[in-house]
RNA sequence: GGGCGGUUAGCUCAGUUGGUUAGAGUACUUGCUCGACACGCAAGGGGUCACAGGUUCAAAUCCUGUACCGCCCACCA
């Protein structure tokens, strides 16, 4: 059997993934014998491709299917992807516009054909890169946001609301995109401060005109509605002008001079104009003075006819300002502050840094204003959600996150619903053309509107038959919410819903904590009365290496496909698991991958060497007796339980990387560094009964480190796996190991320990001293202490081929050994014997900085022994440790001072 | 302005409830084709744990403050 050196992951990734498909190993049925453990999918956006974040994402919900699975849980994973709303439909229009044609080109009908086209192409390549990662999803339950049954729990849920009146119309002020032409929630907008100018305009002060007031503004465009100009009441330089009226520059319309706690003082003049239309503040200010309302700027960031219908009804005469309309908001600013500056209105104009939101998917800037929405209320809702994180029916790793999640619920206000695109779940309400007069106009209280998942047959008032849907789609986050739920075939009480629900564990990135996990808990206790997962598990986000967020425009994206084809898929799910600290963002790297690859291939590297050691007599593991064994295998199998207890913890408490770390440990430095190296003795020796213990001994290692990684790196260990067993059982359905506690051996770890440290000690002067491998040389341990001389005696053996050497003898006498080097561990004192080919000032510069170090040390020990304090109030078995480990030093010490002692007149003698 | 996190070896990061001489990977130095692996083996050098105080017998670890970096929330004319 040839096996390759060099592991190549691609065959063997796609042979498993088949194989795996097609035994149907991540399917679940219902059965109420065994215990459910079910996790929901994040469902990625249908907008392009997986990056990185996904990669991590998904990968933390498999280690811990996979984990599950192999634990004897029913686990079912459901995947599926969402259909998200605008940045969905924002991708499909730039793919239209590169074509030369728009949205408007086209029926809401025929775009959402294509749109439908399109989720279906994106969702199929997330899909099968997510089979890639190796996620043991149950593909045969595939979600979409927007399915028939998903469409079913999204108009069911509404319709529930609408009827208990949580679900209402209002006018509010919402943040709009005047490109996308929607309203924006807070996760489809960015907010950032950026360059921009503050101008200093001068309002003329009515029937005086050499008296101005001026203001400071960042949108000189909005002017045109300003119906105020408000200043702080203590503010000593306008308290005259206070209820006077300004005249308002080029439109030279009245506007009341106000006082208002609200204003800053500080800020720019100490006077703001106040334009109630476009601004929250201003709004609210409007409200507080009674002052009157003028749109500005329009759907489109154009500037409204409002303004000149303003002018006539105040009878002044049209001026310069009516070409304005139409135009752009920006367009319109220039030429506002040319005019101002030619009439002298203008003050000054400064640089400003200054916040701006804009459209997170086509990058333009957000308006606020005034828009007819529909809101769910959210205060019962909130309170609920709030209730079950206090009380630990939901509990968040790490539990940090806690409070902001609380903070967020606590301050929530009524959640804009509808969005003014086509690519959504269409809002279920219908209006009676007969009885509705103006659509704009509907609330939920009006006759002749119906909430229904179909169009109704009849208005109750009027009996006629004609209706108009709304136009407007539900917020992308509304089917997400009810997502848990709606995977499971809700409304409808089905056996899934009953087994798998709640689900057990929700795990997502902190970046739509709100959004969305907040938003799960609240419809699953309006809806189900409980919530929708006891965990949730909150990953860091992926970081460049400088530390930047991710993203296409930063062109610092990782392409997982890409690491996947140059790596391996296990290299990058370590690599990934390996960083991913709880409750940290992560900075990921190719030398990140480079570690994981590596690692990959050693166990590839290690798995060959089991086999190519197995010869034919590949045997089912029985656990002989512990006389069989010897003091390395007691040792490996002590270390090896103790990883198993380690890691089960670590998954256990969604520390994958905790776990990922032990593994690295336990397999590379204490299996392949060390228990291979001793086995090797026995493996070639001619001994065919020991070599038969030994084989077992590696199986069961190997074996035992295959299935803990398996959750972690699917592929190369069912690979390695189905080798070396005969088994026919896949490794993903095998069961995890279990630790055993008769396993440990305190003894062993302390005496193979005391090996491992001699080996080093001599393999360090054959380093230092250039010692060739083929020069064999002579070796002669003195020892001090019997108990330490049987351990050496007992594992000799070991000392020799690990370290190279050709004896061992003991000698009691205190005598420094000729023409040697020399080490000294703990109370046994090595010599090893060097004729010819030592060099005698290397020696001594090598034990000198030794004692350098020594003493360092035994300072330290010292420093607490004479303090009183330290001997009286310390833990006692801290104080016994010091004690003991003081005396060791100092043992130490004296003996290499008794050799640099002797050195001296050695040097000349030769007696070296 | 409020909150959270970070600052540990040249670089990327671990470090659990305070208690071995503070660790890993990588890079670096030296030596190795020794019957798994050069994607490797062996040996080594490299850190005042951001800074300043405090608590404690004892602090990378707990507390307070400072600086810088990052993120989140709110405000900003």
């Amino acid at each position: 059997m040839e096996i390759p050196k060099i592991y190549e992951p691609k065959e063997v990734e796609a042979k498993w993934l088949k194989e795996w498909q097609d035994l149907k190993l991540f399917h679940s049925e219902p059965d109420t014998s065994k215990k459910s453990f079910s996790i929901v999918i994040p469902p990625p956006n249908v907008t392009g491709s997986l990056h990185i974040g996904h990669a991590l994402n998904n990968l933390l919900q498999d280690i811990i299917i996979r984990f599950k699975r192999m634990n004897g849980f029913n686990a079912c994973w459901i995947p599926g992807t969402d259909h998200g709303g605008i940045a969905t439909q924002n991708v499909m229009e730039k793919e239209l516009k590169k074509q030369g044609k728009k949205r408007d080109d086209f029926t809401r009908e025929e775009f959402v054909k294509m749109m439908e086209v399109w989720a279906e192409k994106t969702g199929k390549t997330i899909i099968s890169q997510l089979h890639k990662l190796g996620c043991s999803c149950d593909w045969d339950r595939l979600c979409f946001t927007m399915d028939e049954k998903r469409k079913k729990a999204v108009n069911y849920a509404f319709i529930k609301l609408y009827e208990k009146g949580l679900i209402y119309r209002a006018t509010r002020f919402v943040d709009w995109c005047p490109r996308c032409e929607t309203a924006l929630n807070e996760s489809e907008y960015e907010q950032e401060d950026e360059k921009g100018k503050l101008w200093y305009v001068k309002y003329p002060i009515q029937n005086e005109p050499e008296k101005f007031i001026t203001v400071a503004t960042t949108r000189p465009e909005t002017m045109l509605g300003d119906t105020a100009v408000a200043v702080n009441p203590n503010d000593e330089r306008y308290k005259k002008l206070v209820g006077k009226n300004a005249v308002l520059p080029l439109v030279n319309r009245l506007i009341p001079i106000i006082a208002d706690e609200s204003v800053d003082m500080k800020f720019g003049t100490g006077a703001v104009k106040i334009t109630p239309s476009h601004d929250l503040n201003d709004d609210a200010m409007a409200k507080r003075h009674n002052l009157a309302y003028i749109d500005v700027i329009d759907k489109k960031a154009k500037i409204t006819s409002n303004i000149v219908l303003d002018l006539k009804k105040q009878s002044i005469k049209n001026n310069e300002v009516s070409d304005l309309i139409g135009k752009d908001r920006d367009e319109a600013r220039k030429i506002l502050v040319e005019l101002l500056k030619e009439k002298q209105f203008l003050e000054k104009e400064e640089n400003y840094t200054g916040p701006k939101k804009r459209c997170y998917r086509c990058d333009t800037i957000v308006e606020s204003f005034n828009s007819k929405q529909w809101f769910l209320k959210m205060s019962d809702m909130a309170k609920r959600a709030i209730d079950v994180a206090k009380n630990g029916e939901t509990k968040f790793f790490p539990d940090k996150w806690l409070k902001p999640y609380l903070l967020w619920l606590e301050n929530l206000k009524d959640w804009c619903i509808s969005r003014q695109i086509w690519w959504g779940h269409r809002i279920p309400l219908w209006y009676c053309k007969n009885c509705v007069e103006k659509i704009e106009d509907v609330t939920s209280d009006i006759k002749g509107v119906y909430a229904s998942q179909t169009k109704p047959n009849k208005c109750s008032v009027c009996g006629k038959s004609d209706f108009i849907q709304d136009s407007d789609v539900l917020d992308t986050w509304f089917s997400s919410a009810l997502w848990p739920m709606s995977v499971f075939g809700w409304p409808d009480e089905t056996n899934e819903l009953k087994y798998y629900y709640p689900t057990n564990v929700l795990v997502t990135g902190h970046e739509i904590l709100y959004l969305w996990v907040a938003r799960m808990i609240m419809t699953g206790l309006e809806f189900k009365n409980e919530v929708p997962y006891s965990d949730v598990y909150i990953h860091g986000i992926v970081r460049d290496k400088k530390g930047k967020k991710m993203s296409k425009s930063l062109g610092n994206v990782i392409d997982p496909l890409t690491i996947m084809e140059k790596y391996g898929t296990d290299a990058l799910r370590f690599a990934l698991a390996y960083q991913g600290i709880p409750g940290r963002d992560m900075q990921i790297s190719d030398e990140n991958f480079v570690m994981a690859r590596n690692f990959a291939n050693k166990l590839w590297n290690v798995s060959r060497f089991v086999l190519m050691n197995m010869g034919t007599r590949m045997t089912q593991i029985k656990d002989a007796d512990d006389t069989d064994k010897e003091l390395t295998d007691k040792w490996i199998l002590s270390e090896l339980n103790l990883t198993i207890k380690n890691v089960t913890e670590a998954i256990e408490n969604y520390n994958p990387s905790e776990a990922s770390r032990l593994l690295y440990e336990f397999i590379w430095s204490k299996y392949c560094d060390w228990y291979v190296e001793f086995s090797k003795t026995r493996l070639y020796g001619n001994d065919e009964k020991t070599k038969e213990a030994v084989q077992k001994i590696h199986i069961e290692v190997l074996e035992n480190i295959l299935k803990l990684l398996h959750p972690i790196m699917p592929f190369i260990t069912e690979e390695i796996f189905q080798n070396i067993t005969e088994q026919k059982k896949n490794i993903m359905v095998s069961d995890y190991p279990k630790f055993d506690g008769t396993k440990i051996n305190k003894t062993a770890e302390k005496e193979i320990q005391k090996v491992i440290e001699i080996i080093t000690a001599v393999r360090n002067i054959r380093s230092v001293m250039n010692i060739k491998l083929s020069d064999t040389v002579d070796i002669v341990v003195k020892i001090n202490s019997k108990e330490t001389e049987k351990i050496i005696s007992e594992n000799k053996h070991y000392i020799n081929s690990l370290a190279k050497i050709g004896k061992i003898d003991f000698t009691k006498s205190s005598q420094k050994q000729n023409h040697s080097a020399s080490a000294i561990v703990g109370d046994v004192e090595i010599f090893v014997l060097l004729e010819g080919k030592i060099d005698f000032e290397l020696e001594r510069k090598r034990l000198e900085a030794q004692l350098i170090k020594i003493n360092h040390e035994l300072q330290t020990y010292e420093t607490k022994i004479s303090n009183k304090n330290f001997m009286e109030k310390a833990d006692p078995e801290e104080v016994f440790r010091v004690k003991q480990k003081y005396q060791e030093t100092q043992d130490k010490k004296k003996k290499i001072e008794d050799i640099i002692k002797n050195f001296g007149g050695g040097l000349n003698g030769k007696r070296f």
